[in-house]
DNA sequence: TTTATAATATATCAAGCCGATATATTAAAT
DNA sequence: ATTTAATATATCGGCTTGATATATTATAAA
């Protein structure tokens, strides 16, 4: 049982066991919903998954007619059948690869001596606001009703926010240098 | 100024301007070096990277001849250039991409209540292990002459370590459920 | 000593992903 | 009435990923 990457085939599988969506919808997940502060998809592999998808008989495509006058429209709705849900099972029962994370703002701060003082210090700026905003949109979620798995996940996401936004708040002098900090 | 994704190329350059190395050398920084924990980068990726940067003349090619009887080695030793200093200057003169995170295994846990507990249990018990082991590799490092950015890079890879760990460790039965864990 | 294993080192390739872009419709705001 | 934002599908080039092939050198084991 070797550790498999999810692909972006798994990962839309995954939002449809949750209930039938549309390739928007599913990268709406990725973007903004529950999915947003561990994994990435984006249009570009979501169509092509839920092509395949649809070949291999592991989703269905249902045309909704939300408004009375649907005259055409070409927005499709996948579900996901039972031999999708038989291929999720099996990917859930699989080795997770390792975490990868990507941070092109920890790159930069590595060559901090390098950096112009000024620039180094909106980066900085810039990198504490992201991840205490993060902290705090996690924090405004409502956990009636969230299922067990999903509480974990999310109580992770925001230590992990917390942590970091916590660490980088309190070693500011140590980046950035104890010039007086008159000017904005 | 964009934000722009740090490719193959800057990579290299950031590893180059701390000394010569070769593409061996280079991957090892991110493998197992001082990169490890927030970027990464393959064979696939350093050598066409390398390729490109000379052809720029940003990086030059160094033959050295570590023994004595060298009759013919393909080893090719990089060092970067004065042009190449330049383009790793504009690069850090960038605002950089938000970071990325993938957890394939937070992507299983959100799914707990459709996993085999026994798995489940298995997956939880590398993650913990996993995260205590880079957070003790982390502290082992010697602190002594390294440059601040890089005590301050390597002191948040600590803290985003630990405070994983620990909620990890803390919110175990939340995950797993309170069943008599009598049996191995 | 000879053999086997691990580490060093370069390179390529298919498959897949990423970011940008094009296009069109519908809802909301000005 | 017009502009802007949101919804929605789709494609494409460039790049990365992970695996694989190959060869040499150093270390460990037999």
């Amino acid at each position: 049982m070797p550790a498999t990457g999810m692909d972006a085939k798994t990962l839309c599988l995954g939002v449809l066991v949750m209930g039938d969506a549309t390739g928007y919808e599913i990268r709406k997940m990725f973007e903004e919903g529950p999915f947003a502060h561990f994994q990435d998809v984006g249009y570009g592999s979501i169509y092509p998954a839920l092509a395949k998808l649809a070949d291999e008989g592991l989703v269905s495509v249902i045309e909704v007619p939300e408004n009375s006058h649907s005259d055409k429209r070409d927005k499709k709705t996948y579900r996901i059948t039972e031999a999708g849900q038989r291929a999720f099972n099996a990917a859930l029962a699989k080795l997770p690869a390792p975490d990868k994370i990507r941070s092109d703002t920890t790159f930069l701060m590595f060559f901090a001596e390098f950096m112009d003082p000024a620039h180094l210090r909106a980066v900085y700026d810039d990198y504490l606001a992201y991840y205490r905003d993060r902290a705090e949109f996690l924090k405004t979620l409502d956990p009636e009703g969230v299922p067990e798995g999903r509480l974990f996940v999310r109580g992770m996401g925001l230590a992990f926010y917390e942590a970091v936004a916590d660490y980088i708040a309190e070693n500011r002098s140590r980046l950035i240098g104890e010039e007086a900090d008159a000017a904005d």
